[in-house]
RNA sequence: GCCGGGAUACCCUAGCCUGGUAGGGGGCUGGCUUGCUAAGCCCGUGUCUCGCAAGGGACUCGUGGGUUCAAAUCCCACUCCCGGCGCCA
């Protein structure tokens, strides 16, 4: 959400920062939500008023009765009050409303180095690490790797569950909670506090965090409950601190969270509608910063450099690409993905997105610095990188550590999590 | 799930019964004073809004309603915390 101080103070330049998003209805929303503020301040500054009248009244009420005298004629006076303020503020409160509902839509400001582009295909790519490995043998991808393996059951899985859903079994079950456990210990080396978050959170925690358009298409909702499946820990750490002003020498706030994440990806259908790559639940080690503003750019690239350093660990090739205009979604101001080179599809593809959000979230869920208390409160900003996806993270593994008599290598750094596993063969 | 107690500013706490300017302590901040392992005193300390500014005004006692000229205080609903009982991998 922005800031509306900023808006008042800077309309012409918060309204071409949003004009670069090349969609009209938010240009007009932003024009609506400047006319909804004038006439909320001109109501909010006659309540005042009136409440003032009202105070002065009320005040000389009580100090006739504490000298005994009688006070009927300004009780009078008082008791007419009430009902002007009433409707004064009845007409405030929908102004307020309506600003509410436009503040809770617009998207956040761009960072002056996202490039201009219309979508996933008009990324930049910022570099790249790795050479695609040349196999001398016919690949497969991780579907038939699976298969060949018995490492998951898709069918059973969607006779259980549905679509988008999947057993993992074996060795491939080891090598998930292998991965999630070297991401937690890589991220504790590197000095993030881990956190393992409540899987459901209430509607303002997940509003504080996500854009309501999202909110529908991605998130599951418990019946009849206010909670929410979590998405990502993300959103839970983020609502840690939701309506606290953080002390300014506590900053950066560095954090890990480790946890499933359920998605229903509406909208999402046709594309990689097979195998474990686009699917409802997976598991991830997501890094988190809360930071003051002026640091979050620097913080930004923190966080994908320990992403970058997770992945070469593991070997795998990736390249970075600055997410343009049109790929870069509602929250963050600028956002980097990770993407690794999937032999199976011949593509780079997405592994870790890598956000700076600013202060986008820090408004909706209203968390604040200072460093004495007696400075005024600025919002912090915030940050959010995947380190580490289990699933997408064991495609891009099963792929590229394939061997030619098709069982899978397993990484270096993740054997001693397989208490000495060096391969995944076909059981007997 | 049941019974009881509670939530006051950055932190702690008084006020609630009996409605009438939210008081004290700590911390932090700025200033003043005194010759010394520091102490004392004073201003300030949340949100919004008007104003170039100086400075006004409003709001804020867990949240939302209600009663009243006036609500931290009375009434209703909800949330969370603490204690006891129950249930429980």
């Amino acid at each position: 959400m922005l800031d509306i101080k900023i808006v008042r103070d800077n309309p012409g330049a918060v309204r071409t920062n949003l004009a670069r998003r090349n969609d009209p209805g938010v240009l007009r929303m932003f024009d609506e939500l400047l006319g909804h503020d004038q006439e909320w301040r001109r109501y909010f500054a006659e309540a005042g008023e009136l409440r003032s009248r009202r105070n002065k009244v009320t005040e000389e009420i009580a100090r006739l009765k504490r000298q005994g005298l009688d006070a009927s004629e300004r009780m009078r006076e008082a008791a007419e009050i009430p009902q002007r303020i009433k409707e004064v503020e009845d007409k405030m409160n929908l102004q307020r409303e309506r600003m509410d509902y436009i503040l809770m839509r617009l998207p956040n400001l761009m960072d002056e180095s996202v490039p201009y582009g219309k979508d996933d295909t008009e990324n930049v790519v910022v570099r790249t690490w790795g050479e695609p490995r040349k196999f001398g043998f016919k690949v497969k991808d991780h579907i038939d790797l699976a298969e060949a393996l018995d490492l998951a059951d898709m069918e059973r899985a969607a006779k259980v569950s549905g679509a988008r859903f999947y057993y993992l079994k074996g060795d491939l079950v080891r090598l998930n909670f292998a991965v999630v456990a070297y991401g937690l210990d890589f991220m504790a080396q590197r000095g993030f506090l881990p956190f393992l978050p409540p899987y459901m959170m209430r509607r303002r925690i997940v509003e504080g965090a996500v854009a309501l358009t999202d909110f529908e298409d991605m998130i599951y909702k418990i019946e009849g409950e206010d909670l929410f499946l979590l998405a990502t820990a993300e959103h839970a750490l983020l609502g840690l601190h939701a309506d606290e002003i953080l002390d300014g020498k506590s900053l950066p706030l560095r954090y890990c969270g480790v946890s499933p994440c359920f998605r229903k990806e509406a909208g999402a259908h046709g594309r990689d509608t097979k195998g474990i790559f686009r699917v409802h639940q997976f598991e991830k080690v997501e890094q988190f910063v809360f930071c003051k503003p002026e640091d979050s750019p620097k913080e930004h690239e923190l966080l994908i450099r320990n992403a970058e350093e997770l992945f070469r660990s593991l070997k795998l090739p990736y390249r970075i690409v600055n997410v343009c205009s049109g790929d870069l979604g509602t929250v963050a101001a600028k956002k980097y993905d990770l993407e690794a080179w999937l032999p199976g599809q011949g593509k780079y593809r997405e592994e870790v997105s890598c956000s700076n959000c600013t202060s986008y979230q820090a408004v909706r869920s209203n968390v604040r610095c200072r460093d004495r208390t007696s400075d005024p409160t600025r919002y912090v900003h915030t940050l959010n990188s995947t380190l580490v996806a289990t699933e997408r993270t064991l495609v891009a593994i099963m792929e590229n550590y394939q061997q030619e008599d098709g069982s899978i290598a397993i990484p270096e750094v993740l054997v001693p999590y397989m208490s000495g596993l060096r391969e995944i063969k076909r059981a007997k």
